[in-house]
DNA sequence: GTGGTTTCCGGGTACGGTTGCGCGGATTTT
DNA sequence: AAAATCCGCGCAACCGTACCCGGAAACCAC
């Protein structure tokens, strides 16, 4: 037989002689139950050392008080702090977190999508890889009426909600900031793909044409160190050299800086650099790393908002789209001026 | 009415003439069912897409295939990559993971568990704070018959199954290599506590006797590069100098280096350091960093095998304790030889 | 007094998949 | 012919809650 567990509502009901449904109502405060009732109830209940069966009751609801967050991997601190965020956001609504990750694996982010919907989860937050046109995943996510919420990389042409970072204001702050500094040839390091490394591109286009600055030379890197390093030593080999470089993010700046120093060259006097990012660490380095600090907490917290919203509205919500204002973080990296 | 779901195996049962259990058996595949019954009830369940509704499944099994993971904080990357580990562990096996955290805080962490145990996981992997003495949710645990595995963080008094790195051994390798380097006057900066910490220092205390070394300063740092650098500093006003430092771990070593190279020393020509952990990054410091790396995925996933087992064998296992061998990682700041 | 309505308090039933046990019939053994 | 075995399948229990219902008392109008 089955390990038998606590005490249940029946045990409470047959000492009391009432029945399961007036024990429920008790412990759920809901219905209309005599005073003297309800304090028999909640005497005997604490008597017996009653545990509801969470089980049984997500049966009936179709409540899990789960979500699931899918992530492409959260060994990158960018994302446990999302998922930090998350949990600590839905922990006040008694929400728990199943977490899981795909390794930048569209295929594997699908089959672990639908795990997580078979497991009824009461909706999904996900920083998706899915390719751009592919929609099929949310498709049939939607066809479930299960509530999700996309966060980091926007899918145009899903109709949901969407909360990440402002790629082009962080652009443009970024290189913004390198004009103050004094930079006239600034070079960018760009991402790969054509989402949010494009935005981030057009951010540092806009400020180059504002301040009619001669477009310097953009080269594109991947999204660690390795390929930094290797897109900054291809920067060194051009003449002229840049005197200021935006990197689409820090691991690629740490990469970049690595190289500037090999070439004896210096930080920030004769390249300054900034990246993307506020990864931890990225004031421990040879040179403390300005950065552009995206909010990766608001990304979490709002994501987790926006989907506890419409969980509880069971009617669709309209998704909206937000956008987290970044801050820059200024460090030694392009303190030309001190 | 509450939203319907799917077809459910009544759905199945009343098309065919058949009993639910008859449907059960077939797709779960147990119970001796004719082929041809078998075959029509296949076919049946493929045509109405049938999905299995795991919360009643789970309710009448009493088992939920998830895992709660209780971690500190998971934007360490260390906690990241266990996590990481856990997760690919359980998978193949059909197990969800949820992650919960605590921030370092004891009471916090108990709240949490409780939490976890009230939705019924089948078993919980902790990285524990709880006070060395304070057994109490431990023994809470065990009463209520939850296997658990405790990771990183051993509790002597405890009769659970541990996996984590063998700190005497890390304090050992990182001590024996700069006494290989040449270093004659070895310093370390030594973690907070009586347990992680005492242990890798206790390596580095052998080694030191073993070469009949005399004991040069240990100075107590915290978890973090700013304590790592503040113990360093002090380090760096007395006399003789060291010429090697074993670091508690890679934060501490950073803050370190940070402080040697802005006292005009160089690394590792006037001193050697050696961290531990093998973090990200460790490599793209403005010298990489010589560290020990204490086998963070096999912890992670030793801790989901044991679990397993335990989970699976529902008797009372043997508690193993299991420490995980570390791995020496050579690179520059510790290289005087070359 | 009579009949209708409201309010208060509480119960019956279905929801779901799985498991131990049992049952009826067919086949094989004694 | 009686008994033992086996095969295929079904009954009931598990557990908390939404939905619907029912009985009793109170109240109102005539």
């Amino acid at each position: 037989m089955l390990p038998r567990m606590g005490a249940t509502m029946l045990d409470i009901a047959k000492d009391l002689n009432v029945s399961v449904v007036t024990v429920s109502k008790v412990l759920s405060n809901k219905g209309n139950i005599s005073s003297a009732t309800r304090a028999k109830v909640l005497q005997k209940a604490k008597e017996l050392n009653y545990q509801k069966n969470w089980i049984a009751s997500s049966l009936v609801t179709r409540r899990t008080f789960t979500i699931g967050l899918l992530l492409p991997d959260f060994t990158h601190p960018f994302f446990g702090e999302i998922a930090k965020a998350i949990a600590e956001a839905v922990r006040p609504k008694g929400f728990h977190v199943i977490i899981s990750y795909f390794e930048e694996d569209p295929a594997l982010e699908r089959t672990e999508a639908e795990s997580l919907l078979a497991r009824q989860v009461d909706g999904l937050i996900l920083a998706s890889s899915q390719p751009p046109q592919d929609s099929e995943l949310f498709h049939s996510i939607q066809k479930r009426k299960v509530p999700f919420v996309l966060i980091d990389r926007p899918m145009e042409h899903v109709r949901s909600s969407f909360v990440g970072g402002d790629d082009v204001a962080i652009g443009r702050l970024a290189t913004e900031h390198l004009v103050r500094q004094g930079c006239r040839r600034i070079a960018h390091l760009r991402g790969p793909g054509a989402g949010i490394a494009a935005r981030r591109q057009e951010g540092y286009r806009t400020v180059l044409e504002k301040n009619k600055l001669p477009f310097h030379q953009v080269i594109e890197a991947g999204y660690d160190d390795y390929t930094g390093h290797e897109a900054m030593r291809q920067l060194l080999y051009a003449s002229p050299l840049p005197d200021g470089v935006f990197c689409y993010n820090d691991p690629v700046a740490i990469g970049a800086m690595q190289a500037i120093l090999e070439a004896g060259l210096q930080i920030p006097k004769d390249i300054a650099v900034v990246g993307a990012g506020n990864v931890h660490y990225s004031n421990v380095l040879a040179v403390p790393l300005t950065t552009v600090d995206q909010g990766t907490q608001q990304i979490g917290t709002r994501a987790a908002e926006l989907l506890l919203e419409q969980i509880d509205s069971k009617r669709a919500v309209r998704p909206k789209k937000v956008l987290i204002t970044p801050k820059l973080v200024v460090r030694q990296s392009t303190q030309r001026t001190v």
